[in-house]
RNA sequence: GGGAGCAUAGCUCAGUUGGUUUAGAGCAUCUGCCUUACAAGCAGAGGGUCCGCGGUUCGAACCCGUGUGCUCCCACCA
């Protein structure tokens, strides 16, 4: 067989993906098997996979290729979200590039255009899943909007309006002047920002001609404000009732700068009265606070702003400007005409939208809305009670349970027409129906207006929030919701695991909780494995703007879809953020060639056996690679149960890195070094057989992170009908301590060996003597040869007297004496042996201090005792050998 | 303003109810090697005030208090 020089991905991949597919290896159907289930967080149709995208599919596809290997009946179910504000955005942007207004057509031929639209680039995202290796059922892909799904929204809106949880009403809301849609609370995000803070006159309105003598002489009070453009809609002023400088303008107006509008003086106690001026203007319509005081004293509300964010009729000056260039006029304009007092500096939170990145406006509106106050119970259960787990605990939990506890009622209704249309119809009068259908809710208007038509009823022309479907994916992938009780949901429901980014903790993953619990009685899903956000090197976020955010294909095309996984995963601890770097998939490319060139050696070995049929080789030989191979099988099993343990943790990236030093170390820089055959000689058969069984088992264990390698390697050692990706791993049994440590001791007398080689500059191909003082000579037998060859040593006499030229060195409570053909530099070795002394001798001071201290030996558990005087033995021990040799 | 988390080698992180811990790994660094699988490699080595201070304890990287610095979440003071 010729291989290659080095592993080259991508043809391996494109072959492997499609056999795995033709074979049909990650369609599931419910069996007698037990269910390990994992449906996919939908990423948006409109996207491309970014960096946090692949962290997340990478982390999926390994706990859904290690249970499909593990017993389980393994279904990873994928799919899509039509992400109302996005995709609408880009279809809008799309249409304009056509010279198309959205508002010139019509609703139909508008979401004709989005689903053209959808079909033309929705698919990008499945393609990319699918060379990341991700092993998706793709049978079972699912839309957000597919016909079922559609109808699953419908019916859970009309269940919960039945169940009286869902209202429809005007409340302060949050609204996206550029999306010009309203907005759940979820979707502002504040940022701290330096505004300024100006402060403006307003003339006291002289009204009984006593106003002005009356407040300090003036005419006019000052009151601060960050938002200068929004005092046309003042509708009074308000000052903290206990506050002597405001008490004599009770029942006085005052005059709105620039208008010349007079409103009422107001007293409440929210206002404080050390901040500013203590004095504050009311708009209702533009501040939460500001709405509330206005309910409470009945002022009027005077809405200054249109839709897009310009000044609207009812602002009388400016009217049409956008309403930042405008707070600069009206600046301006309050400077001339000596109304501003003056400007300072301030830092604020500001709102801004998450999905179009503007200045989210407060707006009175009428909109529908989802009671969250019962549903949140349940959900909150869920969690607390342990039902449902969330990795890392510690860190989510505490957030989840302030949310759930603190949550306030849902805007669901967005004012787009890219989603699900609210199953809602108005008579002429405006009154509202809701069902499922229009006939539905033809039905309920009939029953108080006989003689109607069904064409009077028009439906509300707003969708749904985007994760008012998102929150019944685990349900209705599998139909839950449409076809309750279904084979699949019964089967498959809840699921074992959601992977996901911490940042949609409520969005996504508190809603689906309680959709599950109110649909289903039951949680959606066993755990909640929360990754970090991917990063920069440098530790910024990455970002279309910085730049600094890679192609995943351009990834995959340099360095191989196995290299892109194993670099995210091997720094990636839960829950933490992931500084990405290139260098990691560099380390991921060395390690496909490690693997690739232990095959070659492999390959190697099979061609000369071939050749030379099989030797006769010596008993020691024999002995020595039954050391070798007895040590790795325990190595092994003993890694097995360690990355078993870890990936139930889901400490991904450890087990990760636990597998890559077997594979690297044990299995290719120890066990392969052990048994290779002195040159010229071929490898015994039996041996050669163990070999490649081992090579498979740590393929096994490394599959589910590279799965393209492991299994065209695995192909490649044997000819052979099964495939790796579905081949189950066998019991383990646990490993014996004496053979590892017998292995470990080895390695140590190796590597000490070699370090003297090293300083003393012993050329490799000088061959050294060795001498060992030992207590158990027949420990050695079956590893003498395997130490002769690795230090290359001509012989190993045991406890015969070395010349007076050998090294010494200690290991454990061995002594090995080193001659070598050449002059070597004895003074070098025993500074060395100072050092070690030195160290040796104030770890037994502290060990002495310990048991001569009365208070320890009175108080500590035996066997903590115990230890401690074996430590001080074996110190003492040590320190006397060493001694005795630096004498010699 | 409220809450959560973090601080261990140059970098990224382990360190499991306090006791083989005068602390480990990977990457990076340094030294020597083109040794017949692999220079994308091999063989070695160096590198730490476990953030500061105080306490509990026979014993602290680990527990408690406090200070400092970072990160994140939540909140309607103009």
């Amino acid at each position: 067989m010729d291989l290659s020089k080095n592993y080259i991905p991508a043809s391996a991949e494109d072959k492997w993906y499609s056999h795995w597919l033709s074979k049909n290896y990650f369609t599931s159907r419910p069996d007698s098997r037990p269910a390990y289930t994992i449906t996919i967080p939908p990423p948006n149709v409109t996207g491309v996979l970014h960096m946090g995208h692949t962290l997340n599919e990478t982390v999926q596809d390994i706990l859904i290729r290690k249970a499909r290997m593990s017993g389980f009946n393994a279904c990873w179910a994928p799919g899509s979200d039509h992400a109302s504000i996005a995709t609408e955005a880009k279809v809008v942007g799309m249409l304009k590039e056509k010279g198309i207004e959205k508002r010139d057509i019509s609703r139909q031929e508008f979401l004709k255009y989005a689903f053209e639209w959808k079909e033309k680039y929705g698919n990008i995202i499945y393609s990319q899943i699918a060379k990341l290796g991700c092993s998706v059922d793709w049978n079972r892909t699912t839309f957000t909007m597919d016909e079922h799904y559609y109808r699953a929204v419908i019916k859970v809106f009309v269940d919960l309006h039945n169940k009286g949880l869902i209202y429809r009403g005007a409340r302060m809301i949050n609204w996206d002047p550029a999306a010009k849609t309203a907005l759940s609370d979820e979707e502002v995000e504040h940022k701290d920002v330096t505004g300024k803070l100006y402060y403006v006159k307003y003339k006291i309105a002289a009204t009984n001609n006593d106003a002005q003598s009356a407040v300090y002489n003036q005419d006019h009070i000052v009151i601060a404000t960050q938002r200068p453009e929004t005092i046309m809609g003042d509708t009074a002023v308000c000052a903290n009732p206990d506050d002597e400088r405001y008490r004599l303008l009770k029942g006085k107006s005052v005059l709105i700068p620039l208008i010349d509008k007079a409103v009422p003086v107001i007293f409440d106690e929210y206002v404080d009265k050390d901040f500013g001026t203590g004095i504050l203007k009311i708009t209702p319509a533009h501040d939460i606070n500001d709405y509330n005081i206005g309910l409470k004293h009945n002022l009027p509300v005077v809405d200054t702003l249109n839709e897009d964010g310009t000044m609207s009729a009812a602002a009388q000056i400016y009217i049409g400007e956008d309403r930042f260039a405008v707070r600069k006029k009206i600046v301006e304009e309050l400077r001339q005409k000596g109304l501003l007092v003056k400007e300072e500096e301030y830092t604020t939170r500001i709102g801004y939208s998450q999905r179009t990145n503007v200045v989210v406006e407060p707006k009175i509106s009428t909109q529908w809305f989802l009671q969250m106050k019962k549903m949140s119970q349940p959900a909150l259960g869920a969690v607390m009670s342990g039902h449902v787990s969330i990795h890392p605990g510690d860190k989510f939990t505490a957030t989840y349970k302030y949310w759930l506890e603190n949550v306030k009622d849902w805007c669901i209704s967005r004012q787009l027409w890219w989603g699900h249309q609210i199953p809602a119809w108005y008579d002429e009068e405006g009154n509202v129906y809701v069902g499922e259908t229009k006939e539905e809710a033809f039905e309920k208007y009939k029953i108080q207006n006989v003689k109607s038509k069904i064409e009077n009823l028009q439906q509300d022309e707003d969708v749904l929030d985007t994760w008012f479907s998102a929150w019944l994916w685990p349900i209705e992938i599998f139909n839950g919701i449409t076809s309750p009780g279904n084979d699949d949901v019964n089967y498959y429901y809840p699921t074992s695991v959601l992977v996901t980014g911490q940042d949609i903790i409520f969005f996504w993953v508190a809603r689906m909780i309680m959709a599950g619990m109110e649909y289903m009685h039951e949680k959606p899903f066993s755990d909640v494995y929360f990754t970090g956000m991917v990063r920069d090197k440098q530790g910024r976020k990455m970002s279309k703007q910085l730049g600094n955010s890679p192609d995943l294909l351009e990834l995959i095309n340099q360095y191989g879809a196995d290299a892109v996984r194993f670099g995210i995963m091997i720094s990636s601890p839960a829950g933490n953020d992931l500084l990405f770097d290139e260098g990691s998939l560099e380390q991921g490319k060395h390690f496909n060639n490690k693997l690739w060139n232990a095959l070659k050696l492999l390959k190697m070995w099979e061609e000369k056996i071939k050749l030379n049929g099989q030797q006769p080789i010596g008993k020691t030989e024999t002995i020595n690679s039954d050391f070798a191979i007895t040590w790795f099988q325990n190595r092994l099993n003993e890694v097995r149960i360690e990355v078993d343990k870890l990936m139930k943790e889901f400490r991904l990236s450890e087990a990760l890195k636990t597998i890559y030093s077997l594979i690297w170390d044990d299995y290719c820089s120890w066990f392969l070094e052990w048994i290779k055959p002195e040159y010229g000689r071929s490898v015994d058969q039996t041996i050669y057989d163990f070999a490649i069984d081992f090579f498979e088992d740590t393929l096994q264990l490394l599959h589910p992170y590279m799965p393209f390698i492991t299994e065209e390697i695995y192909h490649l050692l044997r000819e052979r009908e099964d495939d790796l990706v579905v081949k189950q791993f066998r019991p383990v049994a646990a490993p014996v301590e004496t053979v590892l440590q017998h292995g470990n001791m080895l390695k140590e007398i190796i590597t000490a060996i070699r370090d003297v080689r090293n300083k003393n500059n012993i050329k490799p191909k000088d061959a050294i003597k060795l001498f060992i003082e030992t207590q158990n000579p027949s420990l050695y037998r079956p590893l003498q040869q395997i130490l002769m060859k690795q230090v290359n040593a001509e012989f190993i006499k045991f406890n015969t007297p070395a010349g007076n030229t050998a090294l010494t060195i200690v290991v454990e409570k061995e002594k090995i004496f080193i001659e070598a053909n050449i002059e070597i530099d004895v003074s070098a070795q025993k500074d060395k042996l100072l050092k070690d002394l030195d160290y040796l001798k104030g770890f037994l001071n502290s060990v002495d201090r310990k048991l001569s201290n009365d208070k320890f030996v009175r108080n500590a558990k035996p066997e903590v005792i115990e230890l401690e005087r074996k430590k001080k033995s074996d110190a003492e021990e040590k320190i006397s050998m060493i001694e005795q040799s630096l004498q010699q």
